[in-house]
DNA sequence: TGATTAAATAACCATAGTGTTATATCGTCT
DNA sequence: AGACGATATAACACTATGGTTATTTAATCA
């Protein structure tokens, strides 16, 4: 299934990467390219294409140049999906930000099961 | 990889049907595969077991039965990671949904990356 | 104990995904 | 026009994923 989902788009590491590069505003190709050393040219921009047919950035054209913006509403159907869970998270508002905190302090506490 | 991370467990459409059904309440491994028949038994416990390793569900075990139930909190990565971005979503939405997303992004800032 | 039931694992196969190098496309500049 | 620069695509290799059938593990029951 070639990736035109949402949720394909951002299972990869490095895609989720270039996203978040793009929070901090609009680059060109090789400007996203040049972040990631152990890549080549080619790979990123077939990341590129995956986050386009999601839907996740817009490419403008300038001269030989494709600058690509974030499109955060592509992240419309993600929000929904987990918007549901949300509702069950465990109780109120204020207790999410909290157990945030939580999780991130006492994470050491892991298991390997199989 | 070995699908341990919720992004990539969430990818597979059907784990994320799994989920789904388990909202509804929890399921006992052959009552979940029954849901899907175009899948096998194995096939769908193997689906389980991704979803185990990413802790979005938790397993009982009765008798000789595996018990699953829902554990929403698994998707707390998820949730961080698209609320940085919901803070740039243009769309209106209601204020106390932004009011969280506000809180756990200004939260997430004050902790070390993992 | 042996049979039955529930679920997981093993072994295997086909397909999709990610990376590479080489090449094509396309706009700009001299 | 030809060279250059930026980016996309082609072709290919390797790994991962998702599906299958066959088998194993483990608990219950006659």
């Amino acid at each position: 299934m070639m990736a035109t989902d949402v949720f394909a788009a951002i299972a990869d590491p490095t895609r989720r990467a270039v996203l978040d590069l793009l929070t901090r505003g609009p680059r060109n190709a090789g400007g996203i390219a040049a972040e990631f050393p152990r890549l080549t040219q080619p790979g990123v921009s077939r990341h590129l294409r995956v986050l386009r047919k999601a839907k996740l950035v817009e490419v403008a054209v300038r001269a030989q140049q494709r600058i690509y913006t974030l499109n955060p509403e592509g992240l419309a159907d993600l929000y929904e999906w987990v918007a549901k869970y949300q509702a069950m998270w465990p109780d109120t508002l204020d207790s999410l930000a909290r157990y945030l905190d939580a999780r991130a302090v006492g994470e050491k506490a892991k298991r390997k099961k199989r």
